[in-house]
DNA sequence: TATTAACCGAGACGGTACGTCACGTCTTATT
DNA sequence: AATAAGACGTGACGTACCGTCTCGGTTAATA
């Protein structure tokens, strides 16, 4: 799943690169490339499978052959993407950690097909209940370990007590900035400051 | 929008008692249960307009005559649910009445069709960025009220600073509680006092 | 169903002239005024019962009291703008007579709503079979009636023989004429004078 | 357009056996044999996309795939039947050939679902112009042929001199038979033997 | 003169059918 | 064996129009 790629020509131009009996890493690409772009320029309305077999000049079976269903290829598209975003700051503060984390998070959904991804994402998967299972077991942590990272530094460095109430200081956080992303409400990086401030507040003893 | 009205019978026995010129209750009430009902029974799915004509005897044209969209309809449905759940505790102790509130309302999302109808209504919203937007502005505050209200008295009385960052609490509280309906993942009520713990701690000046 | 009455105004700016324990006049002519304009203009696509109601300020109920189906209401219509079209020509020829009839009910299906009124009629009966049978045992025999005469002179002055496949020829004069209607095709009116001949010489013994 | 083929078992046991990339003659088959049969069976009234699709074990998307309407595919349905029926009877004489002909034809219409479907076909391009056009100048020729043909047999052996009025003549009794066909008036097949003598004697010099 | 009954415009209602959209499956021909 | 192409059945959508019914009001004939 590395983005090291020619990005694919416009559909109809494109020929049939590669065909034959093993899986094309370049079709596979061009589907992801296709799904982000789409969510990209046009959003989640926009994203229909006959959409992206259009974009990506491939074709529906290719597709549910390597995924189960829309969410899961949306799962990969976001996934992919979030390889390219590693914001792990390392500044011995806790609180200007989150911060610099929480605001690179929040710009970057917003500037690129990243938020939109996720938002549809969420989405998607309410339509099944076995997916928003694996979505709460296996993503879901995936996306909070940064934040739990940098808590479990912050408990290394003594700026908090082993054993404080992390888990739901992550479920907290994820939660705002999920809720400002379903409601269109990403511009003020302020509030992520001030609620930093209150949870690492809270979570140090009086 | 009252519910002091007696149940609908079920479809194909209900007359048409009262139709005409002015807008039937009857019809309304019928839609609104009926789409209670079958958000409870059989979840967002089944959730469908035709499913909906069907079990409320009514038809699709009068539904669109009074709200423009399925979210439209999810809002009213939510809402007029809500109605019946007004638990805003006065303890005098901040902590207590936020764990109190958040318990009943999670208990109250899980037991009844309002979780489902929320859900639902946080997944259609996202086909229409108009309907994000009124969602935002005028339905979010709404849900965020008794948190505000609780929020407020404990300022009145001292417990925190007024000037608090009490804005980011409720967003952090509702977007925790979100968070775990989409995922649905609404049994361990103990983190809800965990997360009011760390919140209410942090609100307090060291 | 005189038509000696002033125009009625715009629907909106019509006041409630006539209303009581008798049928109003004023509203059963605005209903047939209006029908006759919205087939001229826009066609039978455009004549919907609500636009109906809608131009001649009028409404449902009204006009269902009064006719039992849409198709009656077309058959009044056209019945209507029939009275101001008797071209009957008795110049003592019978290829002539019905060479001037003939051109003159092509010619006044196409500059009037008339044609459009008898196409609508013709399609919106095909519905209910009584319809059909109504209008075959009492409206077609009403539009055959001219023709009739003009051939009952013929027979009178000795042209054709008593006993001539009369009513054969209304009927085949009558069915090229409603087949030119429906296929919008009553441009070359000399196909008339041409059909005329062959009748009128085929109903003269050899 | 063949009807070469087997018949399609009923709905929901015709399993899918060669559908894919081009057209499934299977369907085709399917939906015209379905709508053939419920004109015949229960009439236009009951003649719906919706239980064509029933009927046909088909789906609307496909059927809008390969007539753009009702009346495009009403003129398919009736097209095939009409392979069925080719009565151009060849005695030498131009009366019994008509007379024969024409008999055949309203028998036809009567005992079979053709006459519903043409019944049907003018009834529905009335809601369109365009279909008025292609109807005129592409269905109601081919239609017309057989007697066309008649005619120039009669007109190669002298039966009729050339140049004569075949044109109207066609045209007439084409119209005559329609207007029978829209009015359910089929019954009394005399009626041809009057018209036809009319006709020929006409077209015969004096 | 007051009452009553029929009619009026307005418009909401349940119902039927429409034509479109997107989904996920399946077949075909190609490489 | 995997691919692009694309037709297929399924199911839901939102709209158009129908004919019925209720509503509040007006007027003419009756009491």
């Amino acid at each position: 799943m590395t983005s090291k790629i020619e990005k694919p020509k416009s559909a109809k131009t494109r020929s049939r690169s590669s065909i034959g009996a093993v899986r094309s890493p370049q079709s596979t690409e061009a589907i992801l490339d296709a799904a982000a772009a789409i969510l990209e320029e046009h959003g989640y309305k926009a994203f229909t499978m006959d959409a992206l077999v259009e974009r990506a000049g491939s074709s529906k079976p290719t597709i549910y052959r390597w995924w189960r269903s829309k969410g899961a290829l949306l799962r990969d598209v976001y996934e992919r993407t979030a390889l390219t975003f590693v914001t792990a700051p390392d500044t011995g503060d806790l609180e200007r950690d989150l911060i610099v984390h929480l605001r690179s998070l929040w710009s970057w959904w917003r500037s690129s097909s990243a938020g939109e991804t996720l938002r549809s994402l969420i989405t998607e998967i309410q339509h099944d209940s076995t997916a928003i299972d694996e979505f709460r077991e296996a993503f879901l942590p995936r996306r909070e370990r940064t934040l739990r990272k940098i808590f479990a530094r912050a408990v290394d460095s003594g700026q908090i007590t082993e054993g404080a109430a992390v888990e739901v200081a992550v479920s907290m956080l994820t939660g705002m900035s999920w809720l400002h992303l379903v409601t269109a409400n990403l511009e003020n990086l302020d509030d992520i400051d001030k609620a930093v401030s209150v949870i690492v507040n809270g979570l140090k003893p009086r």
